[in-house]
DNA sequence: ATTATTTGCAACTAAATGTTTTAAAAGGAA
DNA sequence: TTCCTTTTAAAACATTTAGTTGCAAATAAT
């Protein structure tokens, strides 16, 4: 798109990412413009004509962080042919991913936008919506366990994913009061319980 | 203290009942002073001379939220002999709050602070101390559960306490996303399976 | 070198928020 | 009644926030 006039002094991915790492610790609404502005080292011009404002910026960081959850606890989901190691393997990159040192200890989806005020409920909605969109992958993949017959037939995908999708965003409240990794990893441990009884 | 000079024209407690409803919903910083006026149905002043600022109004709020707690999920704790009525009872208890049509869904505790600017910070350290308070209560049922016998020896008091703590916080967060009363009890019959296999 | 284009900076705007001021109104006590 | 205290209402204040403007500086293409 430009290739001619000035270059920019900084480099637009690298400010993206510290605009994410922000708002995954501090939320939607708790991170101001001068925050971002000053991690990325410039000035307020300059950042609106990369990003457009506050609310598409946000936008795109969503977008940036779905895809660590991508890499992460959903591509785990269908790396495992068994069930019980996919749950396992999908719980405990949460766990990792919540208590990296390199990032804020939670979950940018789960957190960034729980007590919005009425004119940014916009980002609520779409945030819950990629809840939603986690709660169905993990439903589907219930169901396809109780079609390879690795679960029992009254093992209910819905209300197992929906007992998940619980414990997940539990994870990512405990893991911001600090909670240690090996903590999470021991309730981990006790939330896979339940799926290891239905299995045949 | 006052008795001379002109009445107020509201309930003190009646609007300190509106203030926390509010907070409630909308958490620490997405409440406005203008909001819980408006609700109160008075003006600035009437408001903060009855409350003195929003610190100290949300102070006084939370020891009025911490009382709900307090009569139901914890109390439900010490009224039951049997550890796993205990736990299944204070569960529902709190899914009874987190979902009930009088109040907000979700509980403010768990979700009235999460993203605070550094100034505010010393709310959510409050609200910290009031969660690991009730960490401490469970940590303690499940030590004297041991100590009657009713769980096994192996049992983990401090690793139960906090699987059961990731969990409640995992309903707040899911009732808060709209999740029904009864999706909630069926995870929680799930969660409850971690401790029926430890009974003796 | 010139030009078109884009960046970076300082300062500014506009709106919102928590809080206070000022003065009028309302009641209890003397 | 007369005083004294307190509340109320309207308006103002100070600060913070997201976002903008105008201009100078920097670069690529011509």
């Amino acid at each position: 798109m430009s290739s001619a006039g000035r270059p920019r002094t900084f480099d637009r991915d690298v400010a993206l990412n510290k605009a994410m790492l922000i708002f995954w610790e501090k939320g939607y609404e708790g991170t101001t413009m001068t925050d971002i502005i000053s991690a990325i080292g410039t000035k307020a011009p300059s950042v609106y004509a990369a990003f457009g404002n506050k609310d598409k910026l946000f936008n795109e960081v969503v977008n940036l962080y779905a895809e660590t959850l991508k890499a992460g606890p959903l591509k785990a989901l269908n790396d495992h042919p068994s069930i019980y190691d996919a749950i396992k393997n999908s719980l405990y990159s949460n766990v990792e991913i919540f208590t990296s040192q390199s990032n804020p200890c939670s979950c940018l989806i789960m957190t960034a936008a729980i007590n919005c005020s009425p004119e940014h409920i916009e980002h609520m909605n779409r945030l819950k919506n990629l809840r939603t969109v986690y709660k169905r992958v993990l439903e589907t993949r219930f169901k396809q366990a109780v079609t390879d017959g690795q679960l029992i037939s009254s093992a209910n995908p819905q209300t197992l994913a929906e007992f998940y999708m619980t414990f997940v965003h539990g994870l990512a409240l405990r893991a911001k009061d600090g909670v240690s990794k090996s903590e999470l990893q021991t309730s981990t441990d006790y939330a896979l319980v339940t799926v290891k009884l239905m299995l045949k």
